[in-house]
DNA sequence: CTTGCTCCTGACGCGGCGGGAGGTCCGTAC
DNA sequence: GTACGGACCTCCCGCCGCGTCAGGAGCAAG
């Protein structure tokens, strides 16, 4: 009754395990004094010790620096929770943004699934290279912008874009195998529709539209397998485009 | 020139180590051939293997589960993206409220800093004990209550009645050792600014207040501790309070 | 043939324990 | 006296995604 616990008794009223209070022994953080068979017994000042790492723990602090935190008498208090929090929001920064970037991809799936068209798993994977190749051109700052622009133009408009690509893709491929002229008025009001449709989301920010030529340019392979096409056709298609906006004058 | 890369090119070319590849390679993810010395050759097949695992990985999608979607040609996308969604929000929502109260606690230490009265190491754990206390004792919504509260009343008032708590337990500790009278209107004056100042903090709600005089005599001590008073004294500057507020009717 | 680069395998380390093996100690009941 | 159940003890492996040696072999150029 000397207010000596045993480990059982300890880790029960601490609500920790055993197996959690022999780790922190290994790392130094408590040192709780033995009966002869070796047993150990935690006395008032352990507790406190326990409580103590407890606490620090909550705040997402290391193990090993609640040791030595808890071996110099006076630390500063102010610059540890400093440093904890620097750490804690970089990482949950790092995660917000992935998180929004699953739920991005989740209302992509989402729509594609309502749609009748459920994404298959290599147009998806291919799918993730792109935002890769996209990620990789932009500066965060047009990511952000292309975002918003999104969330403006609301989750039906872009429904309806998705939809009309595939279909205006093929529509101008069958002009260029047609061989229509460049000056063509038919090649080019399909053309100033994919044009039109560009700006929509960037906004008619030229910046983010050359990011955009770049990434098609520098890896459109991964672009047009995403939207279902042999990436030479793509290409193909492509120059046919620049054609017909050059010849627009 | 059969564009069979050796594992250092691929590296760099994918932009990650040997080590990497290896690794994969141990789980299973990656099967290359090998020359008769042993060393390992990617072809074309592998070198899209590796993107596919890099892009699923920047969803922080586990390695095993990665192995596991790649191996099923069928997958369901929607599928790991929703599990993954769901993993990822929830540890950001952990971490995103981790930040929440190491904001608030390095508010607080800057505060006392600001004042000429850092928090000393004990009085720190102390309080941390303490918040433990609270948030076991509170619901989140009346946590989110508070803290809102706290906001609204903004930082300068919260420095003011910081530094008028101690003042007050000075006034009613001298009062109660004198012997005054619960019905005394010193004393009643006093109590009444007590629960005044509790009063702005819990908005006048019932239930917080509540649960704050819970935590209060269930684990009196941490929060006694955190005002740097001894456990029993503030116990007992607890019970002459209630005497005043009985006698006041 | 040597030099210097790349490649190989094997193993430890990190962080905070979980969980199990195999043995010891303790209190109670027979 | 002893048998039994429960709590305790000390190793030690596993997780996750590699980083980082260590010690040795292959390979192209001078």
């Amino acid at each position: 009754m000397d207010s000596l616990l045993t480990i059982g008794q300890l880790a029960s009223r601490a609500g920790l395990t055993v197996r959690a209070l022999h780790h922190y022994e290994d790392l130094g953080l408590l040192a709780p004094s033995r009966t002869e068979a070796g047993h150990r017994r935690y006395g008032p000042c352990e507790v406190e010790r326990v409580q103590q790492i407890r606490s620090l723990q909550s705040l997402g602090v290391p193990l090993r620096e609640i040791r030595a935190a808890l071996d110099a008498p006076n630390f500063d208090p102010a610059a540890l929770v400093a440093r904890q929090r620097e750490a804690v929001e970089a990482e949950a920064a790092r995660l917000g943004d992935l998180a929004g970037r699953l739920r991005t991809l989740h209302a992509y799936l989402q729509r594609r699934a309502e749609a009748g068209t459920p994404v298959p798993p290599d147009a998806f994977l291919q799918t993730l290279h792109a935002m890769q190749d996209i990620e990789r051109h932009y500066t965060p700052e047009q990511l952000d912008q292309l975002k918003a622009r999104a969330d403006e133009l609301g989750e039906d408009t872009i429904r309806a874009v998705e939809a009309e690509w595939p279909q205006l893709f093929e529509k101008v491929g069958r002009e260029m195998d047609a061989g229509t002229d460049p000056t063509d008025p038919r090649a080019r009001t399909l053309i100033d529709r994919w044009d039109e449709l560009v700006a929509m989301f960037t906004n008619h920010d030229p910046g983010i539209t050359q990011a955009l030529g770049t990434v098609w340019r520098e890896s459109g392979g991964s672009a047009s397998r995403m939207a279902g096409l042999d990436p030479d056709r793509m290409r193909d298609l492509f120059a046919y485009a620049q054609r017909v906006r050059d010849a627009r004058e």
